[in-house]
DNA sequence: AATCTATATTAGTTAAAGCTAATATTTAGG
DNA sequence: CCTAAATATTAGCTTTAACTAATATAGATT
């Protein structure tokens, strides 16, 4: 591969990982590998406070790893990337599988 | 999954996905895909100065993603994770495949 | 032993990530 | 409209990651 494109893939790779590497954001994005669930929820899987959990929220948003509904005040967030399932998936089975 | 577990095990998640959250270090482990490769040859096609890859190569030792063996002056990395490997092949399919 | 080549380490600086605390926004219900 | 519930945002501080520059080590060569 020509350089030039080899180093912006490589810098495409390590953002799109970072955005990954969170003990926070991993935790959200292995409960909604469950399915959709509401902020609330969230709160009581994650040992977080409201407002970081929302800070870890908006990156995943940004990011695009997850999309939301709204239902009256409530707010569902669900995977929205195929390549968080994709990493999830593994992730799982290097540190959480056969527990 | 009971929370003390779940919290420890995405801290290892976290970690994991850290050290390799690095374009260098990508740059590197894709080098390594293809097999052995001493730092000069390293060198060549990764992009930084001597003394940076030699930290980055430091670090992936000390995760024990990468091994080495020395042969005269020369010492030779390979990988030494199957976990690594996978990842590596997801990165490659998803940032640098139908290029 | 002096020097060269290959590689590693250390100290110091800068930049980015994550937390806490405080506050704002949006919708629902009386 | 006023208050409560659910969620988001902002500012300030602290920690961690990564770079630069300088130097050290280990083996090879003369």
């Amino acid at each position: 591969m020509d350089p030039t494109q080899m180093l912006s893939r490589s810098e495409e790779a390590e953002q799109f990982l970072k955005q990954l590497s969170n003990k926070t954001r991993l935790m959200v994005l292995c409960s909604l590998l469950e399915g959709e669930h509401s902020v609330t929820e969230l709160l009581d899987d994650v040992p977080v406070t409201q407002p970081v959990l929302s800070q870890h929220l908006a990156l995943l948003r940004e990011a695009e790893f997850v999309a939301t509904r709204r239902s009256g005040q409530t707010i569902y967030y669900r995977l929205a990337d195929n390549r968080i399932i994709q990493i999830m998936n593994l992730m799982y089975d290097f540190f959480c599988a056969d527990d």
